[in-house]
DNA sequence: ATGGGGGTTCCCGTTGCTGGAGGGTCAAGC
DNA sequence: GCTTGACCCTCCAGCAACGGGAACCCCCAT
């Protein structure tokens, strides 16, 4: 299989799956022109890459998700240690956005909106 | 006023302050010796950026709330405007994180947690 | 032979800083 | 006058996770 067919596949981007190779999370085979040849198990490890960044895991997460899926040694408890601290992160992020968001909300139903220059957005932002 | 009473006043530090220099956020006046001399009003300026970046507020969205800012004639409309679309912005982005939680939050829950290899979250995350 | 649609590498740009190297300046103490 | 330490300066590299684009190779059909 070559890059196309495999971005097509796992809906990944070509330079994201190159990029990918580059930093050692997947090593496809090489043709005789030089082309990239996927197996299957790199296509499969492409959509696992995929689906951990779709769910906000750092690529060092990711890293680490991937040699633990590959290991079939590991123990689930290793795995779950790295989603709920993901998950903490993600919580954490969350209540900053709503924090955020609150303020701004409450600034902007304050504010006219009209070609008047009195705005308490403006006012707030140069407090005290 | 030199950067390092101004980083106190303002909470932020210096290196901060020399980067909104660069990219001219702020023009602080130069001594003989070539040290920053800060006005007040850059302090103002700063401790305005510092509060529109706590909001979550992209450095050009700093660049025009400090434009609206000193444009006395400014419509209060051009401010709600960009707060709103800044706003949308974080609507968005909670939305993300929300669903990336609840999928994560399940998959925890469901996961063990201890020495066995089994575990729904790879099961989930290599699945098809 | 030529054209079009693959593939390749390499390097720069993004956002908003942060860290560090290498060097000038200033005020105090001896 | 000299040193010491705490400032200040500029410039350069790097972070995350790619994306855009240049310059070039390869293969197949007409």
């Amino acid at each position: 299989m070559n890059i196309s067919e495999v971005a097509r596949e796992t809906g990944l981007p070509a330079k994201t799956i190159r990029y990918y190779e580059e930093i050692g999370l997947i090593k496809p085979l090489r043709d005789t022109n030089g082309y990239r040849l996927f197996r299957v198990s790199d296509v499969h490890k492409l959509a696992f890459l995929g689906r951990s960044r779709a769910l906000g895991f750092s690529i060092e997460d990711c890293r680490r998700l991937l040699a633990l899926y590959e290991d079939q040694c590991r123990a689930s408890a290793d795995v779950k240690a790295l989603a709920e601290e993901h998950l903490a992160q993600i919580d954490g992020k969350i209540a900053q956005l709503r924090s955020m968001q609150a303020t701004l909300r409450e600034l902007v139903e304050e504010c006219a909106g009209d070609r008047r220059p009195d705005c308490p957005i403006l006012r707030d932002l140069a407090k005290e």
